[in-house]
DNA sequence: CGGTCATTCTCACAAGGCGAGAACCGAAGT
DNA sequence: ACTTCGGTTCTCGCCTTGTGAGAATGACCG
């Protein structure tokens, strides 16, 4: 029962007698050792120090030998770090590159990335630019400061309530019926909030009004006491490509909801502007 | 040839025939199929856009099968991403989870990040803050703007370049002089600008300023064109345990040196009273 | 010098990774 | 509808390589 989240991973060889039939029951994936390896990683993650050699054998349950194994190459490849001083085993800079490459196949163009932070600046709001990646909606890029924090939740990667964002509707009532469809499908309309739109039928709705009036609305459906502002960037075609937003508190959206949708629409007809001239060609949806 | 940096890092199996005896030669850590697994990442992340099955598999020199497997094992992992109206695999978002774990593990506390973003405003200038984290010196915390550029190589991470830096020669003068003679063996003294102080007697001496003054100067020994100064940050033994450091370029160095070192201070010492109070003891060296 | 603890080594076993080839699948092309 | 083609998955023996108990090494503490 210890660890099982970690161990459940690999779905066999835990309780190591097991003799029982478990048939081919394991819809598993293969490269057992390759999983060993991450789930390592994670356990390592997961701690706020790092942890010794033991603690992850504890944690995964494998004998030491094995992890002193894993725990070699990682280091080798500096994906961990040894703290000898303390006999711990910590994450390594190795992944700070991969993320620095990730940011770049996400790919903010430095223009889009300027415009953000004006827009920033001058709505005095926290800004989002969010694209389309394979078949996920992902915030791209987020600028956000002390004064105007963004919604925590809402960081840089894979977003997963695209209906209940302001981004997320621009993006979605963008897609072509049966990508939405399949996409929803996928997703589901769970409700974040009371206030979450969590029907199709009001969905479809919600977003024929995103097309009519070209500004995307979301009110407290994400997290309460936090309204968003969204409008679509287009690409040559006119295909909607990506979403630049803002959040605000819910009392600063009564009073400057007007003027910020009015700034939206500049920025997000700039951004376009800018991603035509990089020819960053995005990828229609 | 083709791809020999890559295929290079197992050491074996490339030309598949190799006949030859090539007998226990291999130096090389063990688990192969994780190295494998590590390799294809950074293959994907080399590449701007993500890469195909085909072109990893021609990267890495490895049959097809046996990439697809690995590609299978990481998708599901959510360490690549499968974009499939493109047939490409790109990375993926949990690569962003665990550079968001090791900032964690490397801990600037939030209180710092407060002060470094001050001294950021106040100092009108790039702003850093570096600690010891096992035998490594690394760059935990980075505020600069657009109007205030940091110096692009000194980004957080580790940083071999000690000798060439203000926050460098702050933990080095704080290390006891076996430590540093280990450290400096280590890393060396390359010349990294014409400026660098490139032999151990005229880094002792520098060190013996750097003690003297309370602060740590750099001129152009790290980038021509930029110069830093750096003041310790210590605990409540007195020990020098971090470093907060800023970067001018030339011209205004010689203007406002002064002022900022006394800005420095006066961080530095907040910052070590930061420290003292979360109780996040930071390690000594 | 007798503990404990972290790390590495040894070795025989067999799990599981490997790779050629074929099969499958969906998307054009004709 | 038939074919072609590229991408992806499956099959299936071979044998590399990962495995784990246990012992050895070595640093550090008392």
């Amino acid at each position: 029962m210890v660890g099982a989240g970690l161990t459940g991973l690999f779905g066999v060889g835990l309780t190591t007698g097991e003799d029982g039939v478990m048939g081919r029951n394991d819809a598993l994936t293969g490269m057992a050792s390759v999983q060993k390896a991450f789930a390592l990683l994670d356990a390592v993650a997961a701690d706020e120090r790092g942890l010794s050699a033991k603690e992850i054998a504890a944690a995964l349950n494998m004998p030491l030998p094995s992890v002193y194994r894993l725990l070699k190459t990682l280091v080798e490849s500096r994906h961990l770090v040894h703290l000898k001083e303390e006999s711990r085993y910590a994450l390594g800079y190795k992944l700070h590159a991969l993320d620095a490459s990730l940011h770049r196949q996400v790919g903010t163009p430095s223009a889009v990335a300027r415009l953000m932070l004006e827009l920033h600046s001058r709505g005095d709001a926290a800004a989002y630019y969010a694209v389309h990646r394979g078949d996920h909606i992902v915030v791209a890029h987020v600028v956000d400061s002390p004064a105007r924090r963004r919604i925590t939740p809402m960081g840089f990667g894979f977003n997963d309530a695209a209906h209940a964002t302001a981004f997320g509707k621009i993006l979605l009532a963008g897609m072509d019926p049966v990508q939405r469809r399949v996409f929803l499908a996928r997703h589901g309309l769970p409700a974040i909030t009371d206030n979450t739109i969590s029907t199709l039928e009001d969905l479809e709705l919600e977003l024929d009004r995103v097309r009519e009036g070209g500004i995307a609305v979301e009110r407290e459906e994400f997290m309460i006491g936090s309204s968003c502002l969204g409008a679509p960037v287009r690409n040559a075609a006119g295909q909607i490509v990506g979403s630049v937003a803002v959040s605000l508190n819910a009392a600063d959206f009564d009073q400057r909801s007007a003027k910020i949708a009015v700034l939206l629409r500049d920025t997000a007809d700039k951004v376009g502007r800018a991603l035509r001239a990089t020819s960053v060609l995005p990828q229609r949806q």
